[in-house]
DNA sequence: TTACAATGCGTAAATTCTACGCAATAATCT
DNA sequence: AGATTATTGCGTAGAATTTACGCATTGTAA
């Protein structure tokens, strides 16, 4: 929605092609060089924070709603993307008064304001979907009546998001750190080769501690998640590391099998 | 809703009282004694098993809601209760016809036919919750619309039940065995004292495979995750085991540490 | 050439896992 | 009462895995 008039009809005639007390909102986790950050946006007269969300289509699976959400915010497609858990506790998802004021400071830039019985200021459970992307090939452009976008490393995560969103992302943390350890976590998040370097550290990043380099090459080796290549990168005035790509035959083997990841 | 007159009015007002597009379906574990069985109901008029379900009150929180639906149907409170996925894909939610043909039959025993519009015809998504009880403890009353239920062996499971529960089931499954490694599972399906046969005949049964009786021991006691007692239980004509029961500080802190069950 | 910082590869010790052996126990059978 | 039987409690040797490092190699810059 990029439009005051692409809003408008949103706010008049969403209900009929979007399902109504439902949403999906999305931790969209950029990783690059050591660093791990999340998405933000603030809608238009807003203080806080949020995730970036939105509505499933009356014809969309749920999976397709997720990706063309993920889509809009961040131009890019065929991302992973994973559901996580649904919300629907919050104090602030059941008390319909905070909602709606938030709600109104923000449509009030199209001039609209809100009636207690619309679609969009009724009780609302949300579905948790997180997605992993290289932040630096990510071109946010914000809609309409977002203010205002920016990556945060994690730990910088101010406690005061809209909503429950706090307590969205630690769950979604939790959730990404679980599956490190069950998915091919980084095929989604470095290029098709990459550097031993690279991958060591995108764990460390996520699992947010030190793993000997030594080690933790001969584990993916062993378990022949990765394999290595004849080709080596030149970086700056060092030893050229060799490059690696995934092996994804051997990784879901491995997981059939049950052998899995731990460090 | 167990006369003609709750579901009737189930059917006009329920809309008033209940979000639409969404419910909520119980996978209810009931272990006992080396068997993991599931509990299926049908409805009237169909000829498919289907798990348990319900709607989500408006004034409910999402786990109110779920532990309310197990209640419904168990008559048990307390119940370890997990939400494990949210479920949006299946053309069998998407695709309208069917549902529709489905619900009528159903409803057609208080004389009703659902219109197209009607709530309860149009789109739903599922949020699914599995939990765990000791089936012989379950009294099962079936509603006013439940023509037969049934406690299966998890490998019995038909092929064939409604909508998208087969998927369901076999998630849950899944979530179940994941999480055994990560939740005193055991804590839910057995009394407060326990033998260690007993335990470890759960353990087996949930995770489908034979595990050495005496290692399965030295792991849960050296990790501390159960505590031997002095009292011993007199079974037939054999030894008496001791009896043990969880110690769940130890448990918590355990999972903090990052030291996992594994078998 | 030398110094330096980073990578690739190996090895020994510590720890954990696995597969059993076997004694102890509580009825039942003779 | 003593032998029999099925089951439980506890221990130990060997295999396998994890952990903690040592060190040579490599590409560049001084």
């Amino acid at each position: 929605m990029n439009t005051r008039e692409e809003v408008l009809d949103f706010v008049h005639h969403g209900a009929e092609r979007f399902l109504p007390h439902l949403s999906i909102d999305c931790a969209i986790f950029g990783y690059h060089d050591h660093d791990l950050k999340t998405l933000l946006i603030r809608h238009h007269g807003q203080e806080n924070w949020s995730l970036p969300g939105g509505y499933i289509g009356r014809h969309e699976t749920l999976t397709e709603a997720a990706h063309r959400i993920l889509a809009e915010k961040t131009q890019l497609t065929g991302l992973f993307l994973q559901q996580f858990y649904t919300f629907g506790d919050s104090a602030t998802r059941m008390n319909r008064i905070k909602t709606e004021q938030t709600h109104n400071t923000t449509y009030s830039k199209v001039g609209v304001t809100l009636s207690p019985d619309h679609w969009l200021s009724e009780r609302t459970l949300s579905i948790g979907y997180y997605a992993l992307v290289d932040y630096l090939q990510v071109v946010v452009t914000p809609e309409f009546l977002v203010d205002d976008y920016c990556w945060l490393n994690v730990a910088d995560i101010p406690r005061e998001l809209v909503y429950d969103h706090n307590e969205i992302i630690q769950k979604a943390l939790l959730t990404l750190r679980a599956h490190i350890f069950q998915q091919p976590i980084g095929y989604n998040l470095l290029p098709d080769k990459f550097t031993l370097p690279e991958i060591h550290s995108l764990y460390e990043t996520i699992l947010c501690k030190q793993i000997d380099r030594r080690n933790f090459r001969k584990k993916l080796l062993t378990l022949g998640l990765i394999r290595q290549l004849d080709e080596q990168r030149k970086i700056g005035p060092h030893r050229s590391p060799f490059l690696y790509e995934f092996d994804l035959d051997n990784y879901s083997r491995a997981l059939e099998d049950g052998s899995i990841l731990s460090f």
